[in-house]
RNA sequence: GGCCACGUGGCGGAGUGGUGACGCAGCGGAUUGCAAAUCCGUGUACGGGGGUUCGAUUCCCUCCGUGGCCUCCA
């Protein structure tokens, strides 16, 4: 099954044809780390997660190459250092602001259920291929250096705004700042600018300084992928400017006709219909959020809508997923673990190459997960579905993502059922402990309701199950088999 | 102002030029002391207006609405 993908470079969908199917590369923009990221960015983070999954599923874990940045020098995160650090050298300011962000970042994504990528490489480590690039675009003619600045020349690239399919008129019309007297054209952007004592800077043949915003992207992927390459994604707000000048200074400094062959957008995120805004006071980071809910709810939320569209993040969302994933997990969790390996149905796998239409794969898997009791097949459909786009949770999965030596361990359906079982129980311990419930209380108020229901004291028994009820507690009443005897489970209902 | 997306039932959300997925909620039934859970069954939709067509939710135009970019925000 071929993979088809929407290519913002021409709007359509195009056959995903790797330049070479030994190692398929792709690189994401990720996160400017100056503060904790809000779950806006956690969206590219699990739509490129799940793309990476799927490239690996096809070519083989060994023959994708993901690559994935660390912003980690820009004016926001200069500030943040300069006020956390005070005394401390701007360049090791920032790297220790950043080292920290991004341990958080890659806390939060990890708990989301999302790979690790191949590379992730950091701008300020980059700064030798930065300068190169420069360089060639200098002395090629797309840029020039002026009053210690080296900017692009944006007329100077002929079919430069292809990607952002704006001409030069239309962004004249719409410019409305104020331009730099030393740029020879209002659309020339910053390659590198200078940097005061007080500021990070790096030396270069036009002074001390940094980067401008884009130059760190098209020097990273040079530096991990080549002069071009297959996939190159990120957000819908970084269509224009930042792809488009990635394309600008990567196409004229190889000599190329394009950067990479295909341009993935996500689309924006809105929290109950709004936007989410910190005035607005729905405004949540990731960290937050998994307080609350297990980081496969997050990513199943996330992925129930195609990643190109808007997307609604709502709590009613977040309470449907926790229970789905919750019967979903029931349905698979006996099964042996060499069950979970093979290849997901052909359904699951069309739906994910039709440009990752992963509301399609949870219709799909709602089909499996329906008929998953008495049919073997559709059980381990299921599982194996489930494994691929990384919802078995986050005691399990890293079974399958991360650590060969825990599989090994596992050598039988109990262990891993076990997993399962602990899995479940976090979740069910994390929501009493939220209402300040002990486990303890509940089996003692499960115990007198029984009593009183024996004793047809209904009144009583109901009042228990009220009582539980607000606490959070469902009650599930089933006739022993055997004995003929009354007995009850429970769960926690969100 | 310029450019670009999106607008499907109560809610979420696929898809399609011709008998309208799927999930949640609702309703009816089985079950239950009553519930819950489970099982079975079930109704409602394609923003407004034009046009193309034998036929449009699906194509074109326009209007309205929402969001994004044009200000280093995924």
């Amino acid at each position: 099954m071929a993979i088809r993908l929407y290519n913002t470079l021409t709007r359509g969908k195009d056959d995903f044809v790797p330049i070479d199917a030994g190692n398929v590369r792709m690189y994401v923009c990720g996160p400017t780390v100056y503060d904790f990221a809000h779950i806006g960015n956690a969206r590219p983070v699990i739509v490129f997660d799940v793309l990476f999954r799927l490239l690996r599923h096809l070519y083989g874990e060994a023959h994708v190459t993901y690559v994935r940045n660390i912003t980690d020098v820009d004016d926001k995160i200069n500030a943040r250092a300069a006020r956390d650090y005070p005394g401390v050298a701007p360049v090791a300011a920032i790297r220790d602001l950043t080292e920290k962000t991004y341990a958080q970042f890659e806390q939060d994504v990890t708990d989301l259920g999302c790979l690790k990528p191949t590379v992730t490489p950091r701008a300020t480590e980059h700064i030798a291929e930065m300068i190169a690039i420069i360089e060639r675009l200098i002395s090629g003619g797309f840029a020039y250096v002026a009053e210690g600045h080296a900017l692009f020349h944006v007329p100077a690239m002929a079919d430069y705004g292809k990607l952002a399919r704006r001409s030069l008129d239309d962004m004249m019309a719409g410019a409305r700042v104020e331009v730099a007297p030393y740029k020879r054209d209002p659309m020339d952007f910053v390659l590198w600018k200078p940097s005061s004592d007080d500021e990070p800077g790096w030396d270069s043949p036009w002074g001390r300084g940094r980067p401008g915003w884009h130059i760190e992207c098209s020097a990273m992927s040079w530096k991990h992928l080549g002069e071009t390459f297959d996939i190159h994604g990120g957000g819908v707000d970084l269509v224009f400017p930042h792809h488009e000048n990635e394309v600008a200074q990567s196409r004229c400094a190889f000599h190329k006709d394009v950067m990479a062959n295909i341009f993935m957008h996500n689309g924006f995120l809105q929290v109950e219909g709004e936007k989410m805004s910190k005035s607005l006071g729905n405004f949540f980071t990731i960290r937050e959020l998994l307080d609350d809910w297990p980081g496969e709810v997050l990513r199943f939320n996330m992925l129930k809508t195609h990643y190109r569209q808007p997307i609604d993040f709502t709590i009613k969302g977040l309470e449907d997923g926790w229970k789905t994933l919750d019967e979903w997990h029931e349905k698979i969790q006996a099964l042996h673990l060499a069950e979970f390996w093979e290849a997901p149905p052909v359904e699951v796998i069309d739906a994910l190459c039709d440009d990752l239409n992963t509301p399609l794969v949870m219709a799909n898997l709602h089909s499996l997960a329906s008929r998953a009791d008495g049919d073997e097949e559709a059980r381990r459909g299921l599982a194996r579905s489930m494994r691929l786009v990384g919802l078995l949770g986050k005691t399990v999965q890293p079974v399958f993502d991360r650590s060969e030596e825990v599989q090994l361990a596992i050598a039988n359906a109990q262990q891993l059922q076990a997993l399962f079982r602990e899995q479940k129980k976090q979740k069910t311990d994390a929501v009493l402990a939220k209402g300040g419930v002990s486990e303890a209380t509940v089996k003692a108020l499960i115990a007198a309701r029984l009593d009183a229901r024996k004793a047809k004291n209904f009144a009583e028994s109901d009042r228990i199950r009220d009582e539980l009820a607000a606490m959070g507690v469902v009650l599930k009443d089933t006739k022993n088999k055997d004995t003929g005897e009354i007995e009850t489970s429970w769960d926690v209902k969100r």
